[in-house]
DNA sequence: GAGGAGATCGTCT
DNA sequence: GACGATCTCCTCT
């Protein structure tokens, strides 16, 4: 298996996390801005029946509520995105262009608009689940192509991750419960670099897009 | 490797 | 009826 692959096996089987206590909801309930900075380097973990999928957050966009005509809570609360307004640390999962999901979470106080999208992740376990889920192969020769192909985009990881809006909307990430949530590993990025967000035309000059600078699986 | 176009359907007006 | 927080395939360089 390439190098790339085997890195990032190797990178799984160290960094996985033990701990595994979902981040409070009080990390959740401020500003879309500083909860996208916080998010980056942190783990988000599905539990499935036997097997833990774990992938660290590289890349996120910040949504600022009903002040950024980008957002979806911009116009105002709708069947669509009402969880944006409900309380903080809660799942927003929308379906777009037809064949993607895209997999946020709520952010500010309960009663305010505001949320982070989930751009790329870095998969650490659960990683041959991962590639069925995205009907990628991981063993031919270009492995280290196809890897980054799991997670570095916010449809790939959605899929990768099994997020569909009927089975993850409005889901929990605070909560023991629940079967998606974000952990701390005490992973902190080096350098974190902000630029304008992609695939907008809205307000597509602020700088509220996140990532760890140098990471492989940033999604451009 | 880069760039462009098509696919596809839920949501909103 | 129009649009969209995307992805993949195909073509061109």
């Amino acid at each position: 298996m390439a190098l790339l692959c085997r890195e990032a096996m190797t990178i799984a089987k160290n960094r996985t996390p033990s701990a595994l206590v979902p981040i409070p909801r009080d990390f959740y309930a401020r500003d879309p801005r500083a909860v996208s900075r916080d998010l980056l380097g942190k783990v988000l973990v599905r539990r499935q029946p036997r097997k833990l999928l774990s992938a660290r957050i590289v890349e996120v966009e910040a949504y600022l509520g009903q002040d950024d005509p980008a957002a979806h809570s911009a116009s105002g609360r709708t069947a669509r995105n009402f969880v944006l307004f409900g309380p903080p640390g809660l799942t927003y999962v929308y379906f777009i262009y037809g064949n993607h999901y895209c997999f946020n979470v709520s952010c500010l106080p309960d009663g305010e608009a505001g949320g982070v999208l989930f751009r790329a992740l870095e998969p650490m376990s659960g990683i041959e689940l991962m590639a069925q889920a995205r009907d990628i192969s991981l063993d031919g020769a270009a492995a280290d192509r196809d890897l980054r192909k799991l997670t570095s985009g916010p449809g790939r990881l959605a899929e990768a991750f099994g997020i569909t809006r009927e089975r993850d909307n409005e889901k929990d990430l605070t909560s023991r419960k629940s079967d998606l949530f974000i952990v701390d590993d005490g992973f902190r990025p080096q350098h974190i670099e902000v630029t304008p967000r992609i695939g907008i035309t809205k307000a597509a000059e602020h700088p509220l897009r996140y990532f760890i600078a140098g990471n492989k699986f940033v999604s451009r």
